[in-house]
RNA sequence: GCGCCUCUAGCUCAAUGGCAGAGCAACGGACUCUUAAUCCGCAGGUUCUGGGUUCGAAUCCCAGGGGGCGCACCA
C-alpha cells in the first residue's frame, strides 16, 4: 500500500512509541531475556500490603520480604532513585527502586520500564519518610511489556465509544468502571445466594430454539447447517424452565442470555441478562414477595444499603427499603391521567380515551391492548421514583402464558416492579390449562396474521404437551440483570454495566493499521541484516 | 428509521473565516524520598472522509461514516 510511503514522520506519536517499546522488546530478548515469562510466584498483593502494614510510621523498616506484582501506572524518576505505582486486582502498591539496593544493570533495567507494563518485584516492605507504603525492591522482573502507550494518567480516557469498544484499557485506567463491574459481580453473586439458599435449583436451557418464545420480540434468525434447519436466539427462558417445572424441579432458575433484534438505547442492548424463576405451588403473590428479597438482598450485599442515586435525577435517590406499595395498573391509570379505564370497556370508549391521551394504537387491538397501552405510554416512566412500585392485575390479551384472575377472566395474576421509571421485573401466576394455553397461543398466530411482528407465529406444540402433563400450580418471575446492576450502580446507561456492548463494527483495518509486527522486531534486534520495508 | 449534538496529536482538551496550540504520554537532559514529582530542552497533525463556497476553511454549506442524547421500536 502507498500509504506507507504517503504517511508522514509520527516522532512522539502513537507509531513512534510503539517502535520503541518494540525495540525494547527486542533488546530484552538480545540480552537473552524474555519480555514475555512464564510465570511470577506472588507472595501478596496490595490489599494483603497495605491491610497487614497500613497503621506504620514513616520511615518503618519492617525485615518482611514480599513478592508483588502490577502493571505500571505511574513512574517518578529522582535520578538514582525511582518510584512505581503499580497497579493489581486489589489495588495500587508503590515500588521504591534504589540504584544503590539494584546495582547499574538492575536499575538499568528499570529505567526502561514503560507506563503500562507488567513487572513483579521482591523486596522489604517499608514506609518512605513520607509515610507511603512500599516495596523496597531488591529485584524486579519485566513481566509483560506493553507496547501501546496508556491514556492519560490523570484524565484516564473518557471517549465513550473507545471506552466500550477498548474496555481493556477503560478498566485499566477508570475506578469507575471497575467499580461498576464489581458491583454488577455482587449483585448477581447475590441474588444466585438468595435463590440457592431458597431451595432453587440452577439450570441452563436451550439458546438455540426451533421457535423463539415466552416473550413478544423480534428474534435473531440463524442456521444450522448439518439439520438444515433455520434457528433462533432465545428471546425468553421462560418456556423451557416451566418444562422443567413439568418435570418436578418445583423450584428452579436460571440465568441467561436473552437476544432481542430490537433497537439499541440507555436501556436495551440486543443481548441482555435474566434471571428468570419458577416456583411450584406459589403464585404471583409469592413472587412479588420474592422479587423484594432477591433485590433487597442484591442491594445490601452490593451496595451495603437500600438508599441508592436515582440514575437520572441528578441528587435524587431512590429507598429500596421493603415493603413495596403494590397497586393495580388501572388505578395506576386512573392517578396519573385521571383517566378511568377498564378492560371490560367497549373498544371504542377505549379508542376515545387513546386519543384524547394521544396514545397511538392499531385497529386490530383489543381492550386489553388498549388499556395496557395507555399504562405502557402514560404511566411506566412515572412510577418508582422514590420507592418501587409493583403493579398488578395486566389484561389477558398482553400476557398470553399468565393465569387469569379468579372470577376475572380478561385480566391477569400478573405483576410488573418499576423502579426509576424503568421495569425491572415481570411476573405472574403461571397458565397451566393446556387447553386455554393453546386458545391464548392460537390468538398470538391470529395476531401476527394482522401484522403483528412480535406475536408467535406458531403454536408451540411440545410447550402444550408438556402442559398436558400437567404443570402444577406455578409462580413465575423474570428480573432483568442488567437493569438490577444499573439500578446499584448508579449508572443512567446500559452500556456501562454491559463489558462488552452491541456497537457497530470497527474496521479491522483500522485496528491493525499500527500493528507491530515481526518484521520491525527483527529490525530492532539486527539493524543492518534488513533493509526494511 | 427520524431529530438534535459531536468527531482536532496516543490521551484530555483549546483555536468561532486569517500562522493548528496546550497539558499528560513519548524523546534528550538534571535530580536518592516522590505522590498527577519538579525543572530544562525537543519532537509529534489525513483537524473523521469526500465534495463545495471563499483570496483564504478545523471553523461555513452538501453528502457519507463513527459516537452520544432524545423520539420511534421495545408485553
Amino acid at each position: 500500500m502507498s500509504d506507507d510511503q504517503q504517511r508522514t514522520s509520527t516522532a512522539g506519536g502513537l507509531e513512534d512509541q510503539r517502535r520503541i517499546r518494540a525495540d525494547k522488546v527486542a533488546a530484552v530478548r538480545a540480552a537473552g531475556g524474555d519480555p514475555y515469562p512464564d510465570r511470577f510466584a506472588r507472595s501478596a498483593t496490595s490489599a494483603d500490603l497495605h491491610e497487614r502494614f497500613g497503621a506504620l510510621e514513616p520511615g518503618a523498616e519492617t525485615g518482611v520480604v514480599e513478592s508483588v506484582a502490577g502493571r505500571v501506572m505511574l513512574r517518578r524518576n529522582m535520578g538514582k532513585l525511582i518510584f512505581l505505582t503499580v497497579q493489581d486486582v486489589t489495588g495500587s502498591l508503590q515500588l521504591f527502586v534504589s540504584k544503590a539496593d539494584l546495582g547499574d544493570d538492575g536499575f538499568a533495567a528499570v529505567v526502561e520500564i514503560d507506563l503500562g507494563d507488567w513487572v513483579g518485584a521482591t523486596g522489604e516492605v517499608i514506609t518512605t519518610r513520607k509515610g507511603e507504603l512500599s516495596v523496597k525492591v531488591g529485584s524486579v522482573q519485566l513481566l509483560t511489556k506493553a507496547l501501546r502507550p496508556l491514556p492519560d494518567k490523570w484524565r484516564g480516557l473518557s471517549d465513550t465509544d473507545t471506552r466500550y469498544r477498548q474496555r481493556y484499557v477503560d478498566l485499566i485506567v477508570n475506578e469507575e468502571a471497575r467499580r461498576t463491574f464489581r458491583v454488577r459481580h455482587q449483585a448477581v453473586r447475590s441474588l444466585r445466594h438468595q435463590l440457592d439458599e431458597e431451595g432453587f435449583v440452577e439450570v441452563e436451557t436451550p439458546v438455540l430454539q426451533i421457535e423463539a418464545g415466552g416473550a413478544a420480540a423480534r428474534p435473531f434468525v440463524t442456521h444450522h447447517n448439518a439439520l438444515d434447519q433455520a434457528m433462533y436466539l432465545r428471546i425468553a427462558l421462560e418456556l423451557h424452565l416451566k418444562r422443567l417445572v413439568v418435570g418436578g424441579i418445583e423450584r428452579v432458575y436460571e440465568i441467561g442470555r436473552v437476544f432481542r433484534n430490537e433497537g439499541i438505547s440507555t436501556r436495551h442492548n440486543p443481548e441482555f441478562t435474566m434471571v428468570e424463576v419458577y416456583w411450584a405451588l406459589a403464585n404471583y403473590d409469592d413472587m412479588m414477595a420474592l422479587t423484594e428479597r432477591m433485590i433487597c438482598r442484591a442491594a445490601q450485599d452490593a451496595i451495603g444499603g437500600y438508599v441508592v442515586a436515582h440514575p437520572d435525577r441528578p441528587g435524587a435517590t431512590i429507598d429500596l427499603t421493603p415493603a413495596w406499595p403494590r397497586r393495580k395498573i388501572t388505578e395506576l391509570i386512573t392517578e396519573f391521567t385521571g383517566e378511568t379505564v377498564s378492560v371490560h370497556d367497549d373498544v371504542a370508549t377505549l379508542r376515545a380515551t387513546c386519543d384524547r391521551l394521544e396514545v397511538h394504537f392499531e385497529h386490530w387491538w383489543g381492550a386489553g391492548k388498549l388499556v395496557y397501552a395507555i399504562f405502557d405510554k402514560k404511566v411506566e416512566e412515572q412510577l418508582g421514583h422514590e420507592r418501587p412500585m409493583f403493579a398488578y392485575e395486566y389484561p389477558t390479551e398482553v400476557s398470553p402464558l399468565a393465569k387469569p384472575t379468579p372470577g376475572d377472566p380478561d385480566n391477569t395474576d400478573r405483576f410488573e416492579l418499576f423502579i426509576g421509571g424503568k421495569e425491572l421485573a415481570n411476573g405472574y401466576s403461571e397458565l397451566n390449562d393446556p387447553v386455554r394455553q393453546r386458545q391464548m397461543f392460537e390468538m398470538e398466530v391470529a395476531a401476527a396474521e394482522h401484522g403483528d411482528i412480535e406475536a408467535a407465529r406458531t403454536v408451540d406444540e411440545d410447550y402444550l404437551r408438556a402442559l398436558e402433563f400437567g404443570l402444577p400450580p406455578t409462580g413465575g418471575l423474570g428480573v432483568g440483570i442488567d437493569r438490577v446492576a444499573m439500578l446499584l450502580s448508579g449508572q443512567p446507561s446500559i452500556r456501562e454495566v454491559i463489558l462488552f456492548p452491541t456497537l457497530r463494527p470497527e474496521s479491522a483495518e483500522d485496528i491493525r493499521r499500527l500493528a507491530v509486527d515481526a518484521a520491525d522486531a527483527d529490525d530492532a534486534a539486527e539493524p543492518g541484516e534488513h533493509s526494511g520495508a
